[in-house]
DNA sequence: TGTCCACTGGAAGGGAGGGCTT
DNA sequence: AAGCCCTCCCTTCCAGTGGACA
């Protein structure tokens, strides 16, 4: 028999009952929890899209985990089931977009319209048309018959900080072309201030109905786990605690359902990896550690080369032990970096949003402040472990010689 | 009280790179 | 091939600014 690397973790005695992407965010169960309230507030209003009429546009708000998108899509397959069942008046029509992916108009549009062309070869290309043209297309293909079309912006937020109003502006006033079709509007966010962005008549038309989604509290964060470790686990994997733990921890933090889930999920797989027969506290504790720190890491490794070299030299700084700098130190680091690596240097005034940007990330913590005659600059320190990022960004091969490389005081003072 | 530092962050625009149309 | 369009990344320009110091 042939031995492999694999085998000892092949033969490694599962602790999922079955597919552990129930545990996963993206699963969405048969009965969502703790939602009835806002799940019953939704379908009253879509309900009439059923009967053929126009369901009023609907903002969602609520932190992450909340269950907003679980709750758009277990709609959506509700909306398909009674379809499929025949006992609507109308066909109805519903477009998921999550626009953290699809942060352009044009792709926006691209999205819902080719919903409508069944023919490959009609399909809107990923990019190279006026965004007018798709408007166009869209207009007709979905005018062609009477039908509802509820379009789910998901994180719509981060459309409109990115993109602007325009799109939703066209999206809402639609309905005033159409002959035959009509749309409606539900837009998901978490963030409650973005609406002040819009133009008043966009703001109005598209928050008919408002609803909110609160945070977990631990005990319906506990019901969700219970949920759904009944389907991923055997009785007696989980220690007793270790769910209550589990919901205690996120619940403290932002009662945010998706990590409650992840950190079970992790717990369980850190408890698969040792060959323990069961979950137990410890195994969250280190799940917890774990993801705080993986999720830095991922971060990270997928900065863009010119983030990465600035948040190296913030970290060099850090370890000749200068922590807090201003915008000139980082960007005289992060030259003498470019020199080092020979890449292409960018200006001070990008380098200020690339800063912006890590900051934003929560890998950086950057606040504005006045030094007086010294001037007004931000105020930079890394917020993410040292050694551990350090490693990571010097995995990049561009920036390879400066792995053995270290940067001293006289140098930030170039 | 006014000055002045070292930026901040908005605006406008360029150009490369993707792609389509004619 | 030439002429479009859109997005992304970046530059240049510049008015604006909080607060220590004279």
């Amino acid at each position: 028999m042939t031995t492999s690397v694999f085998d000892k973790y092949m033969d490694a005695p599962s602790i999922f009952k079955r597919d552990r992407d129930v545990l996963r965010p993206s699963y969405i169960p048969d009965k969502l929890l703790h939602r009835d309230e806002q799940i019953n507030q939704i379908a009253s209003i879509l309900a009439t899209a059923l009967k053929g009429e126009r369901p009023s546009n609907i903002l969602i708000f609520g932190k992450t985990g909340t269950g907003k998108t679980a709750t758009a899509k277990y709609l959506g397959k509700e909306i398909t089931k009674v379809l499929k069942a025949g006992s609507a008046f109308q066909e109805v029509v519903y477009v998921y977009i999550n626009c953290e992916v699809v942060d352009t108009q044009y792709g926006v549009l691209q999205n819902i319209g080719n919903r409508f062309i069944d023919n490959f070869n009609e399909r809107i290309p990923p990019t190279g048309w006026s965004t007018e043209r798709v408007y166009n297309i869209l207009w007709k293909k979905m005018d062609t018959s009477p039908k509802v079309v509820i379009v789910v912006l998901d994180e719509v937020d981060k459309f409109v900080y990115k993109s602007g109003d325009d799109m939703l502006y066209h999206l809402t006033k639609i309905n005033d072309d159409f002959e035959n079709a009509k749309i409606s509007l539900i837009g998901i966010s978490n963030d409650m201030k973005f609406t002040e962005l819009l133009d008043p008549r966009v703001r109005s038309r598209l928050s008919d109905e408002k609803i909110v989604f609160p945070p977990y509290d631990a005990g319906q964060l506990k019901d969700i786990l219970k949920q759904r470790a009944e389907l991923a686990f055997d009785n007696g994997i989980l220690a007793d605690e270790v769910i209550s733990l589990c919901a205690a921890v996120e619940a403290h933090e932002q009662g945010d359902a998706r990590r409650a889930l992840d950190l079970l999920r992790v717990a369980a797989e850190i408890a698969e990896r040792n060959r323990d027969q069961e979950v137990t506290e410890q195994h969250v504790y280190k799940a917890k550690n774990k993801i705080e720190l993986d999720c830095v890491i991922e971060a990270v490794r997928t900065l863009p080369v010119q983030s990465k070299l600035i948040l190296l030299g913030i970290l060099m700084n850090e370890e000749a032990g200068q922590i807090k700098l201003t915008t000139g130190d980082v960007y005289s680091t992060y030259r003498i970096l470019c020199r080092k690596t020979g890449l292409s240097m960018v200006s001070q005034r990008r380098v200020t949003d690339l800063i912006s940007e890590l900051d934003m990330m929560g890998i950086v913590s950057a606040r504005v402040k006045s030094f007086g005659r010294g001037g007004r600059t931000k105020e930079i320190m890394a917020s993410v472990p040292l050694m551990e990022t350090k490693r990571v960004i010097l995995k990049d091969s561009m920036l390879e010689p400066l792995n053995e490389f270290k940067i001293n005081k006289q140098m930030t003072l170039l």
